[in-house]
DNA sequence: CCGACCCGTTGCAAAAAATGCAACGCCACA
DNA sequence: TGTGGCGTTGCATTTTTTGCAACGGGTCGG
């Protein structure tokens, strides 16, 4: 939309945090650039820039133009899939951010499957962990989260939420895959290896743990969850993670089973979006897919 | 704001008709606003108007765009206002929509308060029956509306209500202008003057007719209030308003007596906004103070 | 049934706006 | 005290927008 070019300049600019740098990402001179921005802060009628020496940054009121720049964004594309929508095609763009865990299968499989139906549909797909997922929303950055374990449930309107007990993963060979069902107590006694900080499942395993003062302490720590899956099929190490995104392999090298209930309860699968916000109508068709296919597959919402 | 010039000039076609008078009543040429038109169509992607022979109008995607330019120019006078208070100034615009009765006394004296002590707040009062006020909620022409009576509460969110019981106006020579208080049958037998269907406080008079058997009987029906309490000292006709409107004047030559509780309940006098949205600053705070105002000068709220 | 009229649209030249280039003053840092 | 990055400005150039005139199509009244 080319009456928004301004606005664009000025996101530019608060990103790069300099005029220059950002009149080169968006192949401009500096020059243009400044006049540009100069010009709107006088018909604004408010600077929104701080200017340092050494760059500029934004100032209160750039923020609050920034967001409103953002909301008209995404109004916008409300109203173009509308339009799409009135003219009876089915396009749009939908875009998602998600936890680790649904990455290696559940994501794939349904956004092929959406796509199959509907062809013009385009998506993105970040990875956030939990904290990052609520930001993403905040800031239009992305339309829905998918996220295990949110942290602050502020502006964030769940779609849908499913239970998913964690999962201890191992290799075949390891001797405790021949339980069903593990005690907590046990995976912490075998050498393990866990998600870092930030991460849900570790959250709740560290949770558990001090309730019955113990720790968890792993031989690795990790920021990949795919990592993780892949080491244990090395080293007699005990992994976790939740069941959407373990598979159990054609060959059998790879087990997993629940830890029991009475350790550690199920933690739970949020699909969200922004509070409050009315999403383009491709997103909010995904998001109702999303919904159905999580309440079919992963059983009844544990809250009611 | 130059860079919404394009649906400036969308919303004159749409209002107009016809691009040509657009184009008269905008100051350019029908060739410039016909090309601007066309190119954003191009780049929208749809069409925004039926070109019908002897003119355009617009069609269900021209209709969606332009209630979306509409809430964006709303949210922008919001952040406007707040980075007017940011920097500590108190500017802004407040638009009102209000029944007559609201004219002779009640605004000019507090919005005249409210300028001495806020001097740069401009204000535009526009005066609406209370059908038409919904619609300037709705179409974001007006942010505020104070209406006796409005009809349909959907999209109008209630910020103040108060009670008021409908008077009858007279010269002080009028016989009933002896009595404190009349019943509805005194008023309906004396020949009498009434405000047309469209008001609240006929509706709230033909309703009670109604009720006892008997019908209104104007000698004289006028869309002007303003004109019946003139019109009062020259013939011996009741009249018909609520008190916001009325003030004894220091000749004693206009009196008014309000109609029994047990004839006519009290009408509703309501300040309110469009459900949901939030308001420039200065809307907001002008609002607030009216609120305040009319509870303590008016009393209660009836319905709790 | 036809001419007058109003409509949206388009070619082309003029006017206006945005841009690139070069230079300036400023401040931090070495 | 120089050096390099920063925001900003004057000026010539390029790009975009506009006004003018004309075209084709439709309605309506004589």
């Amino acid at each position: 939309m080319k009456h928004l070019q301004t606005f664009r300049l000025i996101e530019a600019v608060a990103r790069a945090g300099s005029m220059r740098r950002a009149a080169e990402d968006m192949n401009i001179t500096a020059s243009a650039l400044n006049r540009r921005i100069r010009g709107f802060e006088s018909e604004f009628g408010s600077e929104l820039f701080e200017r340092l020496p050494g760059g500029v940054r934004l100032n209160p009121a750039g923020e609050l133009l920034l967001h409103h720049y953002r909301a008209t964004l995404s109004d916008l594309a409300r109203v173009q899939g509308q339009v799409a929508d009135l003219t009876g095609e089915r396009r749009g763009h939908v875009s998602l951010a998600c936890s680790q865990a649904l990455l290696p299968y559940f994501l794939p499989e349904h956004i092929a499957t959406y796509r199959t139906e509907h062809p013009r549909v385009t998506f993105s797909v970040k990875v956030r962990d939990r904290a990052e997922a609520e930001q993403e929303l905040a800031s239009y950055a992305s339309d829905l989260a998918l996220v295990f374990e949110p942290i602050y449930l502020v502006d964030f309107e769940v779609i849908q939420i499913v239970p998913q007990t964690v999962h201890a993963v191992m290799a075949a060979s390891h001797p405790l895959a021949q339980k069903a069902e593990l005690r907590l107590r046990e995976c912490l006694d075998a050498p393990h290896i866990a998600p870092s900080a930030q991460y849900g499942v570790r959250h709740l395993l560290d949770f558990a743990a001090r309730k019955g003062s113990r720790q968890v302490s792993p031989v690795i720590e990790t920021e990949s969850f795919e990592y993780m899956r892949n080491y244990v099929l090395h080293e007699q190490l005990l992994g976790f993670q939740i069941p959407i995104g373990l598979q159990a392999p054609a060959d059998g090298s790879l087990v997993f089973r629940p830890i029991s209930a009475r350790d550690m309860p199920a933690g739970s699968l949020i699909l969200g979006q922004r509070r409050g916000r009315s999403l383009p109508v491709a997103s909010a068709r995904f998001a109702l897919r999303l919904a159905a296919i999580l309440k079919t597959q992963y059983g009844a919402d544990p809250t009611g």
